[in-house]
DNA sequence: GATGAATGAGGTTTCATTCAT
DNA sequence: TATGAATGAAACCTCATTCAT
């Protein structure tokens, strides 16, 4: 679709297509959700849709894209310019909780597109630049001794895949556990494992 | 459906439709893959699929059921007795990782039906199954003093994030990385996260 | 189909599925029987089915003439030799209140061949009969000055009419009110009228 | 289906739909008249069908009751304000039979309907109101004494026998007689029943 | 006689997309 | 810009009937 000079007007009716298309497509999932139903929703007829996007794969390829933009820039801001790589990792650990906390319907988005073979290139895609992201500072960690010499992209696949699941367990359903609670918690496990380190016995592998 | 009594012939038939959707759905998709696919890919007409299955749907079901069944039996079966709980913990990481090298193509099926409001409760239970094996081990090394005194089920929560981020990229994907590799590494993770502590040893890879 | 020499035991399966498909087809209607459920309330194959029927469409059609027979049999074996038309009708109307007071399913199936242009030649057909029957009475009791001097036709039609509106509606559905007051209610109008006459005497029910 | 606003064009299509679709009702049946048939006659799309209804079903059951109430509104109309409970009947059953000289397909659209499950209710629900109807005025002649003192449902459902039985052979069929034939022999039978009494007037065909 | 697996045409319905107004 | 009517391919599913065993 070519880049269409919008109005004012059009805009904010472009905003409000992908704002409510995003939730219905959170509710009830993308396929179940017709276009019908969200110019239903949005009150407008349907050649308006087809007027601000080319498709509702395009809509919804758009709905994962600025969610994944909103995500990287939210963990980068806070990260700022701290030098010690754990800290860069915690800030990490923090800024994405808070930020999927804020945003819980955009869990069952990035869900469904991975599991769907038109758009799981969107989340591979995404995924890699959110790894590149982490494998930078477990790298600088490695490099100055704080983290253990295994591979690199190993571990960080494990530490998202910490957030992962700790996030969608406790913060996609149950809003009674907040961000910062299940942040420290993540934070905890991925720096020091389960085992209590006194008399640490390391893992023997066959 | 009524339990049907099925003929020699008759298991075979059912048989070969459950194995050869499986496939269907694991390279193209549940909602790409229509009926229609899968009786032509079985050879037969399309009244066969309603014979043995009462619709789409109850196939689907019926796939993810036996390979979460599977893979649990797996589990079970190589952890036997086993007092020690880290160990107990130990060998279900290698066990699932087995499982799952073997049987690469459930991945996509697994992620799938997660994603799908259809299926999720799925694998919501089946997570729940699994969960509650780990939890008990968890419980179990909470009590010696071998795991750290946290919440169990966020503890476990980690640790199956850990265990499916890590299969997904490094065995559902490219088949050259062993499982035991990737078992060896999410074993050293679990057990003592990021950080070199002080007579730290790093897991040695294979 | 060609007449099939049936043994003994053949005889009563074809009996059997005669009687309980017409119950099913009087419950739950024609189409929505089918040869599945048929075979499976009979508890036999379907290949027993095409055994001793050649479709669907002609076990219905013997259903629907074995009962027209056995209804006309009945009329006439109680009409017997009776001289009088006037008689010889209002016994013809208990006979059928009788006979259908004790094959209230029958209903259904009369009903729905009446209505089905696959079936309504059967019904159609079977009416003239009737009509034939009753005509023959109609007629008599005009040459007798006792009915009037209308055209049969229309009497007679007009007189199955009120025995098909009565008996459907107080003999089908409820089974509180008997054959026997239904007949006096119907033969009292049906030789009067409504109107009070002079000296009109009004039926008295039992 | 919501109730939905519809442009001038729209009316005209839903009503064409409809119109057509109870011709071929009537001609060939329900369930043999597919939707592929109805939107093929009315040379549209099959999206078209599902745009103004729900499902074949509910067009079928719009057809059902907008030729009641139409039959209905026809009856009460030219009853109007008559007084004499007798005549009220009278009209009504001339009402009645002109309606339905003009609307002969509508027949075979209730038979089928009063003999289908699906529908059953429908025409049950409708015999209903026009039982309640006629009920009335028979009530009403009873309490002025013209009427004999029998039971008033089942003096109703006899008349409504009548009425039915000599509409469907006399108008439905065949197109040579005329209505006003018809009614009047029908007012002639339910008035004075068949047997001649002593200064009995005879209806007089026209 | 009997079974139950197999067939496949045909049914209803959905829905992304287009287009006349 | 905006509407909503129209399209038609394709989906799931049913079921009377046939046939190998």
């Amino acid at each position: 679709m070519e880049q269409r000079r919008l109005t004012q007007r059009g805009e904010e009716r472009r905003s409000q297509i992908l704002d409510l298309s995003a939730i219905l497509f959170a509710n009830a999932g993308y396929h179940p959700t017709s276009v019908a139903d969200i110019v239903r929703e949005c009150g407008v007829g349907k050649g308006v849709f087809y007027w601000y996007f080319e498709s509702k794969e395009a809509l919804f390829t758009e709905i994962i894209r600025s969610n994944q933009l909103a995500l990287r820039k939210q963990q980068r801001r806070l990260i700022g310019n701290e030098p010690d790589p754990l800290k860069r990792i915690e800030i990490g650990i923090r800024a994405t909780m808070h930020w999927l906390g804020e945003n819980r319907h955009v869990f069952a988005l990035f869900q469904f597109a991975a599991a769907d073979s038109l758009f799981s290139h969107l989340i591979t895609d995404g995924a890699e630049v959110g790894v590149a992201d982490t494998m930078r500072h477990v790298k600088d960690g490695i490099a100055t001794g704080q983290i253990y010499d295994g591979d690199p992209l190993m571990i960080t696949t494990a530490i998202l895949g910490v957030l992962n699941s700790l996030s969608r367990r406790f913060l996609a359903g149950s809003p009674n556990i907040g961000p910062e609670t299940v942040a420290a918690e993540a934070t905890g496990f991925i720096l020091h494992g389960l085992v209590v380190e006194n008399e640490r016995q390391v893992p023997v592998n066959d």
